[in-house]
DNA sequence: CCAAAAGTGTTACGTTTACACCCATGG
DNA sequence: CCATGGGTGTAAACGTAACACTTTTGG
């Protein structure tokens, strides 16, 4: 082995070739659902943040180690939900850099698993990667044509998590510690993409039995103020295990 | 390159190294559920039957061929449904072969992408593969200790195969053409391990509008004949589409 | 004091569950 | 001719959906 290559370790040993993991980062505020995207460089087209894979690590804590390196934060919740491996998806791989061991290792052909994160909006700073010039949220409506099948994965991402909506809680994530009945039925109309009914939706969510009323309510705000909730966190991850309802 | 080279053809510029995949096929007979499972040369261990990727393929190509020559079967259900990666799980690789690339290619790290499929038992004709000596029907409950991280892998299938009964179809791809509701009955119960009441059962199957009842009864049986059915594939292929049931 | 938003409750409806009766058949 | 399994129907229980009234607050 050469003294530059010992200098320099390659792409090609400290990684797995071939593989990648792609994180769908959601995000809820005021606004609505957001995703956190990159700019990439020498190129208008922004991405889902990505990394790849250690020799020694598996492929939940490449994820992390991405998330961790974009957001700032350490536990998230994460989760794979399908492998996009069309060889096709990578054929438009044409980067170039002064670094041609970093150019040739990303322009291979990628197997790369997809997951989505559950993030608290407003604890993110979003950080760019060596290959991207920013990092930033997008309103989910907003989205325009994202690099390679980013936008097949991000489209795949939100129908994952709707159909796991079905039997799992989702808030715990997404929402600040204490938050009202209102906005947990936001989050869950924006996700879902339709409209529900104010007094089933309590009644339903308080029946899970995940959520703790507070006794206080928001201040500051226009009309009757809303009480707040926070979950059970026991009950809250029982539930993750469990799930909530059963169809047989 | 050497002429050697030439001659034999490496698996590793035939596929993509560190990447598998691994397929629990489900059958459905009389029995009970079974699952499809290799025989390992030159261990007592049974395992999965896996495959690897080529350059230029996807993963669901690369499954649907290690099915296609493990059953001869071209047309399968097959579902991805969790990546296994954790470095330990590839630490008990210890192959020894004559072949010295073929023992080097197998004692990589993999990251297998696991499947499962459903399959007509009665048209299956089990091959073994190159590594093993062996390939079997073995009746779920009769399975023992497998390869590696195997018996977590099956696990894992059978809880996605029971989620994926609460919103989707299934037992086209398990039955023969012709089937009786008890059958039918018998495998629902047999996947999610209840027992479930016979004229519910029936009445919430044919709701699902799935089901053509045929003019005709089963012969040869001990007393009253059941019906025969079958599947009205347009419908049952729009409700793999949509979904079965909604939460929401 | 009123429009807008939140707390709480009730009724109607549909779906699922539990169960009963009759029919057909082979031993 | 009877035990076993299959076809069909109905009533009760449960959960969901639809909806009304009251309370609170800022403008």
């Amino acid at each position: 082995m050469s003294p530059t290559e010992l200098a320099a370790p390659s792409f090609f040993t400290e990684y797995l070739p071939h593989v990648s993991v792609d994180c769908v980062v959601f995000g809820f505020d005021a606004k609505g659902l957001q995703v956190l995207l990159l700019k990439m460089k020498h190129c208008d087209d922004w991405a889902l943040p990505g990394g790849f894979v250690r020799q020694q690590e598996g492929v939940e804590s490449a994820a992390t180690r991405v998330l961790q390196e974009r957001t700032g934060l350490e536990q998230v919740f994460l989760q794979q939900f399908r492998v996009f491996s069309e060889p096709r998806r990578s054929a438009a791989n044409k980067w170039t850099s002064e670094n041609e061991d970093l150019q040739a290792w990303l322009n291979q052909r990628f197997i790369t698993i997809g997951f989505y994160a559950l993030v608290p909006f407003e604890k993110v700073a979003p950080q760019p990667d060596s290959i991207s010039d920013a990092c930033s949220w997008w309103n989910l409506a907003d989205v325009g044509k994202l690099m390679l099948d980013h936008n097949a994965i991000l489209h795949s991402a939100l129908e994952a998590l709707r159909l796991q909506m079905r039997y799992q809680p989702i808030g715990y994530n997404l929402l600040p510690e204490k938050f009202t009945m209102p906005e947990l039925q936001k989050l869950y109309e924006t996700v879902l993409g339709q409209t529900l009914d104010r007094r089933n939706f309590q009644r339903r969510m308080l029946d899970f039995g995940l959520l703790e009323k507070l006794p206080e309510r928001k201040t500051g705000v226009a009309h009757k103020a809303p009480f707040y909730y926070r979950f059970n966190k026991t009950q809250y991850d029982k539930a993750l295990e469990e799930g909530l309802a059963g169809g047989w």
